[in-house]
RNA sequence: GCCGGUGUGGCGGAAUUGGCAGACGCGCCGGAUUCAAAAUCCGGUGAUGGCGACAUCGUGUGGGUUCGAGCCCCACCACCGGUACCA
């Protein structure tokens, strides 16, 4: 034998193995427990990266697993392979993008390949593949009929590096989230989806997902941003024209000493035209319409804004006051209208000192001076100043003047969102194509569904410049109308890819139909997903479009569940230390441009794929970021060798000799104390790799088992039987995390069938009851001594043999004993004065 | 501001239900093996004091509950993430 073993023949055998007798295609087995795992599919950029060898480490472990446990594993994998990289190489390379994206996806599915994944190939989704996208269009007609697909012009979010309006979703700290331009507005006429129709089921179902992390809950609420109050109607003087605003605050309406209105309100317009307020107001607005999303929502800059020569009265006093427009207010939440209180709202406060305007506290909020306010005071107190309302407490007064006001008509209770329509046309070629027609005639008309899919056409020029690349195509863009079969226009814009992505894990269940979308039936066999794993940075965009798909394709009918992943795990980043520019050792996230990366396949080189695995299962629990380490790697390396060299001198040893053991039976301390490890083990690896998803201690347990197995043949007398169950033992719940290694030793010792296949061992209760237990000896809860019992001893025997204890006799000479505290199997303590 | 999270040796991290703090690994120190080295095997490794058995201290800070607190409660500090002129 070798000191080290051979990685990488006995990787590249057995992947082919397993490929041959098809290992791990999958069935729709009813009559087995199904347990669907999935990682998120990745975009094929073209080269792994160990963010993705730690997603897909994670997940076949969990797959494996449950496949030894007994279920029906669904363990898929496929591509988001529409997107804008394929096409910046078009522009790039003059390469056409499918080329492109269908060369990297052979590449990276032998990188996953290699690194021995349980996945059914068969089941391989391409989003830019048509015999997907024609369902995505399917899909998307269905949500047109339903009314939650609709165009509309609107400003947007532009970023004027990629060419391409963006969804909120998309808009990170004002820039582009792929390529950090700052994001500017432009008037497009767009298709939104309106997931704001299911803010409220996406936000109340979040209480009914356990296994979601709270992170990822907060981070979705925040998002949807749910708020209560009520809608104030104002009316504007001499005009008869009614000004409707939002406010979480109707107890400070007595408070309110002027309006604003958003810079883009449309009451602007007519409300100032031919007044001499006229020119100075469309100043202000222009001069917002030129600011970038950035400047614009900067909490620093100081209020700005312009008074519009009009004035709205105040439902509850009939009081008059100014109307202002300002950039503090924005169009598109609420109403795009507020009513300002500055004595209760900083924001209020601060454009009322400004513009000299008056504050009117009403809210008497403890420990402030009310009449030399130096900020808002927000906090809750008692009214003030409020004629009926006087005197109540300010939360009572919220529900009174809400009630007052309704029933005059003048107002009414309202839930707003911060939530907005999703909004999904892009300007860009590689993604599909929105299945829409304009007719003179009928407007705008969806594809007729037998004419789906609609192609992308291959007659296009890439220049990365002005509109959809679609429009340049001789073919495309016209057609007849479905409705009435004139002549027509198809849309030229495609679909955020993060439609794509938002079902894909529907159609792994039945990936080659071409009759529907997904046969329901299957679909309800395997949904919901019961273990979903990715990085955190989906946790907005894509984990709530793929909820909000789901409720939509359920209320549709197609299927039963409402919620796509039962349970996620978010894992962290794989970060890595180097030493800054000024000599500093940082760590961060592996980029480029740090010069802090190491590539899978570098590994893979060195140490082989096993080794790989396991180390990044072993450094970290996986929701935390895991700290690359050289020396770690090394480490996780030479416990392999370790376990190799363990196993091979044990199959040398008993050459030719008979290999049918019989049931181990233990007769010596040294025995009993290997069986109670190896049962210990996989009871402890089958609760932390299968349950809590605790890798790194899993792994622990089993190198414990290791260091014991060697201990064991060093010193006791070797009883065969036994040593051949802890080798097997050992061999078996170490296969999830590095299965080619422990399916080629399970091959050498003999054995014709497959370790992959087999089951999962069950541990021995009996062998895990110790004759002795060692118990805790405190004094004053302090450690003192340990001393070991039978087991099962009684309280009363086992604190008479605790006081027996010379320590516990000197340190309780000439003290009281006040009480003694004895948990039987655990501890005595003694409370000494 | 609001919401969520984290804080334990030289380092990554254990401690699952309030009961031995530091499992496992890295690093370091020592020994065996070797002509020598690498590799391997064995042992040690929280801090302070002591030759030593041992003693004292120790889980971000300060307090509390308890026979007993890394874990529970109160107050605070630091860092990370999300969100935000959202009315």
């Amino acid at each position: 034998m070798r000191d080290k073993y051979d990685f990488t023949a006995i990787e590249s055998k057995w992947q082919k193995i397993w490929e041959e007798e098809n290992a791990f295609t999958t069935t729709d087995d009813q009559s087995r427990e199904k347990y669907y795992v999935l990682e998120m599919f990745p975009y094929p950029s073209g080269k792994l990266h160990m963010g993705h060898v730690r997603n897909y480490s994670i997940g076949d472990v969990v797959a494996r697993f449950k496949k030894m446990k007994g279920c029906n594993v669904l363990h898929p994998m496929g591509w988001d392979s529409f997107g804008l990289p394929a096409e910046n190489a078009a522009i790039k390379h003059g390469i056409h993008p499918f080329t492109w994206t269908n060369s990297n996806i052979n590449d990276m599915r032998d990188q996953l390949k290699s690194l021995g994944l349980s996945y059914d190939w068969d089941r391989e989704v391409a989003t830019c593949k048509p015999d997907y996208y024609r369902w995505m269009q399917w899909i998307f007609i269905q949500f047109y009929k339903k009314g939650l697909a609709y165009k509309k012009d609107n400003p947007v979010n532009w970023c004027p590096d990629c060419q391409t309006v963006l969804a909120n979703e998309q808009v990170v700290d004002g820039c582009c989230e792929r390529c950090h331009t700052p994001v500017t507005k432009k008037h497009l006429s767009q298709w939104y989806l309106k997931i704001t129709d299911y803010a409220d089921r996406l936000l109340a179902n979040l209480d009914d997902l356990p296994g979601w992390p709270d992170k990822v809950k907060s981070m979705q609420r925040n998002w949807i941003g749910r708020s209560e109050g009520a809608e104030v109607t104002f009316t504007i003087d001499g005009s008869g024209k009614d000004l409707v605003v939002f406010t979480t605050r109707p107890d400070t309406l007595f408070g309110v000493t002027y309006m604003v209105l958003a810079p883009e309100h449309p009451y602007v317009k007519e409300l100032t035209a031919g007044t001499e307020y006229e020119a100075a107001v469309n100043a202000y607005v222009d001069a917002c319409a030129h600011k970038s999303e950035l400047e614009r929502t900067s909490l620093t800059k100081e209020k700005t804004g312009e008074f519009i020569g009009k004035y709205a009265v105040n439902p509850v006093n009939g009081e008059k006051i100014p109307i202002y427009i300002s950039d503090y207010v924005m169009m598109d939440y609420g109403t795009g209208a507020i009513m300002a209180v500055p004595a209760h709202d900083q924001r209020d406060f601060e454009f009322a000192k400004a513009f000299g305007l008056d504050i009117i506290p009403v809210v008497d909020v403890p420990d402030v001076d009310l009449d030399n306010l130096t900020e808002a005071a927000a906090a809750e107190g008692i009214m003030i100043n409020s004629g009926k309302y006087t005197g109540m407490n300010n939360k009572d007064a919220i529900r009174k003047i809400t009630e007052d006001l309704e029933a005059a008509g003048k107002g009414k209770k309202t839930i707003n969102y911060k939530l907005r329509d999703w909004l999904i046309s892009r300007q860009r070629y590689w993604g599909t194509p929105i299945p829409m027609v304009y007719c003179e005639k009928c407007g705008w008309v969806p594809e007729d569904e037998k004419n789906l899919p609609v192609l992308l056409p291959t007659d296009v020029e890439f220049t990365g410049k002005g509109d959809s690349p679609l429009t340049t195509s001789a073919t495309f863009r016209k057609c007849t109308c479905p409705k009435c079969g004139g002549e027509a226009e198809r849309e030229i814009d495609t679909m955020d890819t993060f439609l794509d992505s938002s079902w894909y894990f529907l159609r792994y269940c039945d990936a080659h139909n071409e009759e529907q979308a997904f046969d329901p039936a299957k679909v309800n066999y395997w949904m919901n997903v019961d273990q979903y794993i990715g990085g955190v940075e989906h946790a907005i965009l894509h984990l709530m479009y793929a909820r909000f798909f789901q409720m939509v394709l359920h209320d549709l009918g197609l299927c039963e569940a409402e919620e796509p992943f039962k349970n996620l795990l978010t894992q962290g980043m794989v970060i890595k230390g180097y030493t800054d520019s000024e000599g500093n050792y940082v760590k961060a996230k592996m980029s480029k441009s740090l010069g802090n990366v190491v590539s899978p396949a570098e590994i893979q080189a060195k140490y082989g794929s096993d080794t790989a695995r396991l180390f990044i299962l072993f450094a970290a629990p996986p929701e935390k970021e895991l700290d690359w380490s050289d020396e770690g790697v090394e480490g996780s390396y030479r416990f392999l060798n370790r376990v190799y060299r363990l196993v091979f001198e044990y199959i040398e040893s008993i050459r030719g000799d008979e290999r049918e053991f019989a049931e181990p039976v233990c007769s010596n301390e040294a025995d009993k104390s290997l069986n109670y490890m190896l049962n210990a083990t996989i009871k402890k690896v089958e609760e932390d790799a299968g349950g809590r998803f605790n890798f790194n201690t899993a792994i622990a347990s089993i190198m414990e088992l290791v260091n014991e197995m060697y201990k064991y043949k060093q010193h006791a007398e070797m009883n065969l039987p036994l040593f051949n169950k802890a080798i097997e033992t050992l061999l078996t719940v170490l296969n999830p995390f590095t299965p080619h290694l422990t399916e080629e030793m399970w091959n050498q010792l003999g054995h014709e069938d497959r370790l992959y296949a087999k089951s999962w061992p069950v541990y021995d209760e009996s062998a895990l009851v110790k004759d002795e237990i060692e118990i805790i000896v405190q004094i004053n809860g302090k450690l003192k001594d340990k001393f070991l019992m039978p087991n099962n001893s009684s309280k009363e025997d086992t604190e008479k043999a605790a006081r027996e204890l010379e320590k516990v006799k000197e340190a309780t000479e000439g003290k009281n004993i006040v009480k003694v505290i004895v948990i039987p199997n655990r501890i005595v303590n003694f409370v000494v004065r």
